[in-house]
DNA sequence: GGTCAGATATAGC
DNA sequence: GCTATATCTGACC
């Protein structure tokens, strides 16, 4: 198990990856300082895989990419890899609600199911579970509902 | 196996 | 607006 924290404006990243170099868990929040460092770093080996996320970051951060594509593990379940993929589909700005969701991956009642896969998801970004809403509207982000609503408005605003 | 908690949706008030 | 309830999965006992 590697770890890293990464300051890379605006957010500072939490990221675990595994001896494969697969990312295991990212986690983030709001970070004002404007200079990119390294914060902590669990090996020479790892840093190699900083360097491939910041490269993804960017990627994602400049819209070239839908999301931040990045090796990672798969150990999930068959409805939660259904949801995740169907996820994977969003483009950038394109928001959905749990219940639409339910109904593309062929579950249309499973709207509830969804939203735990959602909170449990450990690769915000990765799959960018922002882009699901609730059909009232906003609802809830494990990095924080500002940082939800921070990640869309930048996408709807500026990622066309 | 049973129970229970959700980042929900919907109806009925 | 609020409350109850329908509905599904996964975690935990």
């Amino acid at each position: 198990m590697q770890k890293a924290i990464l300051n890379l404006f605006p957010f500072i990243f939490y990221l675990l990856w595994n001896e494969e170099g697969k990312l295991i868990k990212l986690s983030f929040n709001f970070s004002f300082d404007l200079e990119p460092k390294i914060l902590q770093i669990g090996s020479i080996k790892a840093k190699k895989w900083v360097e491939e996320f910041y490269e993804a970051f960017l990627a994602y951060w400049n819209f070239e990419k839908d999301r931040v594509e990045i090796p990672h593990l798969e150990n999930f379940t068959e409805f939660e890899k259904r949801v995740l993929k169907e996820l994977s589909q969003l483009k950038i700005g394109e928001v959905i609600t749990y219940k639409i969701l339910a109904e593309r991956i062929g579950y249309p009642k499973a709207h509830r199911a969804i939203g735990r896969v959602m909170a449990k998801n450990p690769l915000p970004l990765v799959y960018p579970c922002h882009r699901v809403i609730g059909s009232k509207g906003l609802t809830g982000y494990s990095q924080g509902l500002i940082l939800k609503q921070f990640l869309l408005y930048r996408e709807i605003k500026y990622g066309f």
